[in-house]
DNA sequence: CTTATATACGGAACGTTGTTCCGTTTTTTA
DNA sequence: TAAAAAACGGAACAACGTTCCGTATATAAG
């Protein structure tokens, strides 16, 4: 598992504790920025975050000095979500649902970042170590389901979990032309693709 | 709504003509905001463009209701520039060339854009007509280029024009982790692509 | 429990943006 | 040349991200 969001670091020196309201608004602000950045987009206003987390503006940039660093930490608290996922689903289905049912998984958390892969893409320096962390947490997390399912023999071998999800992602990332849906499908599709010819072949897809 | 007298239409000339001065300043507009897009990016303020052409800002917002039709208006200028390169080389050079150099054209455009594409993305109803005036302008230009050099023997059939155009933009458009040369590049590979196993086959690429 | 103080809080205030408004200037026309 | 229509310029407004500082409070010490 990840670290818990407000935790102190490893070596810190008997420094007085964190103040638990101040732990109390940073949850409420993580959970709040969460909600309205699905529904408005990353470039919804800091005061209107502030007020569904029931506290001051000020307290916002107390614990986010940048509003970039309150998307980035939104961020990386979603992608510890969706890497976590891997390893309770590797226990609860077989490794080719387990497989298929991640890629869903990460397809909706990349469906709902409207307007972060721009912000991604604006050279705002902010954003910088976000690809890293990205690959760093969501490469290993599929790389164990990849190689579960190539074992269990329901999928071909050779497939690099860095071109996998940078196909999702590409695939998944919403457009004024095409739908939520056409992403899901998509993505389903090139799952199927990775167990075509696979040792164990299911009669093929509608 | 308020028309006591003849609005300004296609076909009404009788009326008064277009003041000179406005006609001059819509054009110093257009390429100040040219330049200045293509230095600081499309989310360049608004009055860094009015005083570049050395007019106030409430002339802008005469010419250009909001700040995205501005940004709607260069663009559709340089995609007539570029649309209009097509003949132009055509006639200049034999048809592998003018294809090859075209493209490059294109990229270029493309590249120049940067911060475009993400408020295409952005779901901004203001710019739903663009990807359409894209296309209608874009692909006969490369179609007419691509028939020639099929015709000439010099490049393979059967590859769509939008196909060609969608790969080379999303090639081109710059990113944090590759700079300008990679889209350049990787166009011309794709071109090369095009030429591989034509009729009259040129020694193959170093 | 009381007190002291480091810490966190709230929101007014600042600078920068897109956009609107209207008095003034300029061009066109009679 | 003078009236009218059109366009101009920039002050003014609203909304945003961000900073600042007086106030409130949780925690540690007595």
């Amino acid at each position: 598992m990840s670290d818990k969001t407000g935790e102190i670091r490893p070596e810190n020196e008997g420094k007085r504790r964190v103040r638990a309201d101040a732990q109390r608004n940073l949850d409420a602000l993580l959970q709040a920025a969460m909600a309205v950045f699905a529904t408005a987009g990353v470039d919804a206003p800091v005061r209107e975050i502030a007020e569904k987390a029931g506290v001051g503006i000020g307290t916002v940039y107390r614990h986010f000095p940048q509003r970039s660093d309150l998307i980035v930490a939104v961020f990386r608290q979603e992608v510890d979500a969706c890497a976590d996922a891997a390893p309770a689903l590797a226990a609860a289905h077989d490794p080719g649902e387990a497989l298929t049912r991640w890629m869903r998984r990460y397809v909706d958390f990349i469906a709902a970042k409207r307007g972060l892969g721009a912000a991604l893409h604006s050279g705002d320096p902010a954003y910088e170590a976000l690809p890293g962390y990205f690959k760093d947490r969501l490469v290993p997390a599929l790389q164990s389901l990849l190689d579960a399912a190539v074992t269990a023999g329901v999928v071909r071998a050779g497939f690099d979990p860095v071109d996998l999800l940078r196909a999702a992602a590409v695939l998944a990332s919403p457009s004024q032309d095409m739908g939520p849906e056409h992403g899901r499908r998509m993505v389903d599709l090139l799952v199927d693709g990775l167990r075509y010819g696979a040792r164990l072949s299911p009669p093929p897809p509608a």
